[in-house]
DNA sequence: ATTCTTGGGTTCCATAATGGAACCCGTAAG
DNA sequence: CTTACGGGTTCCATTATGGAACCCAAGAAT
């Protein structure tokens, strides 16, 4: 299976992973996020080539994660800015980066931390059930076959994945 | 700059990218989380080559997401489980999940739905601050620079990264 | 007026990562 | 005795990537 054609999948992760899970795509989202948007600085800042940098940047424009806001007419220069749906993949930055700092860091700690202005302090953010409102741990979730995928199996249509193997009994719960 | 590089980064997304930040382990975790756990179903169930297969189990064998549980001893099978570091990659994939099901399903839908044992409902989790446990919005974080950067400018190493160009005023919140 | 610099690229080529088919090997089932 | 299966490894063609060189328009410097 080649690159272009995961996002085909009736998955929603593979198709989140089509347009950001490359080398590199992560990181320039990170860097727009910290107010870093123009092309030369993006280059120094990550060490990217200008090839590979301009070839995700307007994949990035072309997936509306970003756009482009043109801040010198005259010579045609354009930062990069976070779209609606560019700002919606925050929660994915900061689960990254949680982990990093739990499992990933030297003997200095952790590299950036994040204040949160609502209280003041430093916060370590975990996810929280919409409904309820507790944490939300891996184990106390159960995976449901939804509307994308039963629709699907109605209609008669083959699907590039197999229900049936995710939630038979056969199974067992992994923890 | 290669990537197995990019880990070398004082930046704990850098880092965990490192990992996880490739076309398929991602998609190998969710699986695993899912109850797939062998080398054959994983192989079928992804359709990647069992070349790249057999390479990315081992590296998060050796990263220490999984460890290989044997199942039959005659034969020497193993099966692939997630460890307490495997486990903690939970909020990343349930992020990238959520991202991918507001942004890039189809027509029919949401193809797979979270039910949370606590509260017994569909699940759409969020994130949340440590301290106020109110949700944490991106424009409400402010980076900033921990003892991981501090300690390295104070003796003064030369860092990969420029942490003034991220926490400069000339940098304009980003929305 | 001419040259230099800067931002933002593109082109070209060598190297690295990937996909896919073929092969291997030890059990176990027919 | 042969075939199937799980779990790989080897080999080669195809893609993706890194890096250097080049390009071009608009200011800035001389």
């Amino acid at each position: 299976m080649r690159w272009d054609e995961i996002n085909n999948q009736v998955c929603s992760m593979a198709r989140t992973l089509a347009i950001v899970g490359d080398r590199w795509t992560f990181l320039i989202i990170r860097d727009v996020f910290l107010g870093n948007r123009r092309f030369s600085t993006l280059h120094k800042a990550l060490g990217i080539s200008k090839h590979r940098l301009a070839d995700r940047l307007s994949r990035l424009v072309e997936r509306d994660v970003l756009y482009k806001q043109c801040y010198d007419e005259a010579r045609q220069r354009f930062e990069y800015r976070l779209t609606e749906k560019g700002i919606d993949l925050y929660p994915v930055l900061m689960t990254i980066v949680q982990f990093g700092n739990k499992w990933e860091v030297d003997a200095d700690g952790i590299p950036l931390q994040h204040q949160h202005k609502n209280c003041g302090k430093i916060t370590q953010p975990y996810l929280a059930c919409s409904e309820c409102h507790e944490p939300l741990r891996a184990q106390d979730v159960v995976p449901k076959l939804g509307p994308g995928i039963l629709k699907k199996i109605e209609r008669g249509e083959t699907l590039d994945i197999n229900p049936a193997l995710y939630l038979s009994n056969k199974m067992s719960p992994n923890k």
